[in-house]
DNA sequence: GCCAACGTTGGC
DNA sequence: GCCAACGTTGGC
């Protein structure tokens, strides 16, 4: 296996309600977990690491929005939530002993100063190929390249440089 | 392995 | 609240 020199860039869903990004810069850390989809769960197993970056983006707000930066601050780690009886989250079918489920820790990078809302996003050509912005993509963490990840921060107007 | 029924996501 | 576009479940 060759270790990747670069950074991975992703583009990470979610709804402001369960948690935002002012969630985030609070708690400086957190532990990204509740997810239930096996090909969100197989990409941070198979390709997600350490120093990795990703677009925070608001769902279900208004509006929907990509609103923040944030970097992967270890390796992904068993979901607690899919062994607490009384989560949601919970999934009575996965075993201490074989986890099912993934979260992956994220530290607070910035806040962007001009948040990018959708209808924005899709009048932009340099993001044509988005995959957020292809019709039937519901995952809640996807790929950026890194001609999108620039794009966007410099919508953005982030202090992040790359 | 097929597929109907059901659940979820998320923009609008 | 509606609904398109998935994904999951479970009977067969």
């Amino acid at each position: 296996m060759t270790r990747p020199l670069s950074p991975n860039l992703w583009l990470m869903k979610s709804e402001p309600d369960a948690y935002s990004i002012d969630d985030l810069k609070r708690d400086k850390k957190t532990l990204w977990d509740g997810i239930r989809n096996y090909q969100v769960r197989n990409l941070i197993r198979d390709e997600m690491k350490e120093g990795d970056l990703a677009i925070f983006y608001h769902s279900n707000a208004k509006p929907p929005a990509v609103v923040g930066l944030m970097k992967i601050a270890g390796k992904p780690t068993p979901d607690p939530l899919q062994f607490d009886s009384k989560s949601k989250y919970y999934d009575p079918k996965s075993k201490q002993e074989m986890p099912r489920w993934l979260a992956c820790p994220c530290q607070f990078v910035e806040k962007f100063k001009q948040p990018v809302d959708l209808a924005t996003l899709r009048k932009t050509t340099a993001l044509r190929n988005m995959k957020i912005l292809s019709k039937g993509n519901r995952l809640s963490i996807t790929r950026l390249t890194l001609s999108e990840f620039k794009t966007l921060l410099k919508m953005a107007a982030a202090q992040f440089k790359v």
